[in-house]
DNA sequence: GGGATGTTTCGGGGCGGCCCGAAACGTGCC
DNA sequence: GGCACGTTTCGGGCCGCCCCGAAACATCCC
């Protein structure tokens, strides 16, 4: 592919809005998107298959829903780069400013990856689920009796098997240790927004714990977060 | 502007071109760039206004030749990361793999930075010009009388004052200090091409000193390079 | 099976913009 | 002044593609 092509990629606004609203890596379906920027959902759709030939979005289907999510690391930087560049006129620059380096260091101690916990936290529960035999590394990952146990006390559902694999690892790019990916870790993440564990700091992928949030991942998991 | 129409700026080929001819910091000439990338004197003249006003390239007019190249740092390291992304087809990544790293390495030794020598080495010749009597800082930066013979005496043309400052503090944005620019600054870099003393890597801004390089930058300035 | 919902395919209207050539403009040189 | 050269402005041809609506498909639920 060549330089023109990619930036052709985001050179529309409904491509470019797309983009924007997966940039915390969260997954949508087609409609969601098709209705949040605004366009018919035969055009998102055409789009979306676009974006993802160009390997920007990757997608997951199930069932009758086209979910959508961006593509990797390397592109949520790029497209954060670029957006940075756009709006603030001047400089992302690789040294970065003050408030680059803020950014990334409130992204290293809790951000979220596609649909997970990750950063320092995400790497934290993980270690803590492990060590507290909830979950276990024998056989490739699995949730053991007892995590079952847990997740039930805690009133998080255990996602049904689907397509989706229920536990996966997850390589951590800033701390280059594992943390927990998978239909659980996006329920653990999803319970830790409802329960206000955790919340957005602005609209990227950074997290914030709550008050409640330290209290909670101190109590049930011995993890000192924030 | 927004993140489409910066992404606009770069989606044809014929402006993407433009920009990754001038990647490595060089100013090139309108007619110039429409020989490169091979198009009619016209064209070219209305895309490099396009991206000047979108903030990409920077302008400077002498007579009827108007000379363009990129405008910052960071419009550079959005280039190239774009392109980099483009051809790899995966990522550049912020934490960047080895082959980045090693980039990032030549680039921190030395480097151009427009059209003059920057890194380490830019740093380095700098300090000693100024070191040695060459340079003064007294009362802005200028060119001493014995700077003068120096240059005389190496053959190096000190350039007439044009609209160009001939001297110039460049801040340097790996070794976070200054380097020379204006017009000398850009005269020792041609004298060090055209002496084989430093070379391109590959087709970025870094540069290898050659062994020649290093004997002279260490008999004519006392600089260990390389 | 039948209906509701989510998604995709297809055809077509319409706009934007890329590119060129011709002519005008500015500058430098003889 | 007159010529050469580099650049810019303007008009116009032409292609690409963004978007929509209608219809077809797929899936889920009753």
């Amino acid at each position: 592919m060549s330089l023109a092509q990619l930036a052709g990629l985001l050179a529309e606004p409904t491509r470019a809005a797309i983009c924007l609203a997966l940039i915390d890596g969260r997954s949508w379906t087609a409609g969601e998107l098709a209705r949040y920027v605004g366009v018919a959902p035969s055009t998102a759709s055409e789009q979306l298959t676009r974006l993802i030939e160009g390997g920007l979005l990757a997608e997951e289907r199930q069932g009758r829903h086209r979910y959508v999510r961006i593509a990797g690391p390397a592109v949520a930087t790029l497209v954060e780069d670029l957006a940075s560049f756009a709006e603030g006129g001047t400089a992302p620059a690789r040294p970065g400013g003050l408030r680059e380096a803020t950014r990334r260091g409130a992204e290293a101690r809790a951000r979220t990856c596609y649909d997970h916990l990750a950063g320092q936290l995400g790497v934290a529960v993980t270690e803590a689920l492990l060590c507290r035999g909830l979950l276990s590394e024998e056989d490739g990952l699995t949730v053991t009796e007892s995590g079952r146990g847990w997740l039930a006390e805690q009133r998080i559902d255990l996602p049904a098997r689907g397509s989706r694999p229920v536990v996966r690892n997850c390589l951590d790019w800033t701390e280059r240790r594992n943390h927990l990916g998978g239909a659980l870790g996006a329920a653990l993440c999803r319970a830790a927004f409802d329960r206000s564990w955790v919340e957005r700091i602005g609209t990227g992928r950074a997290l914030r714990v709550t008050p409640a949030g330290q209290q909670a991942f101190h109590d049930l998991l011995g993890v000192r977060a924030g």
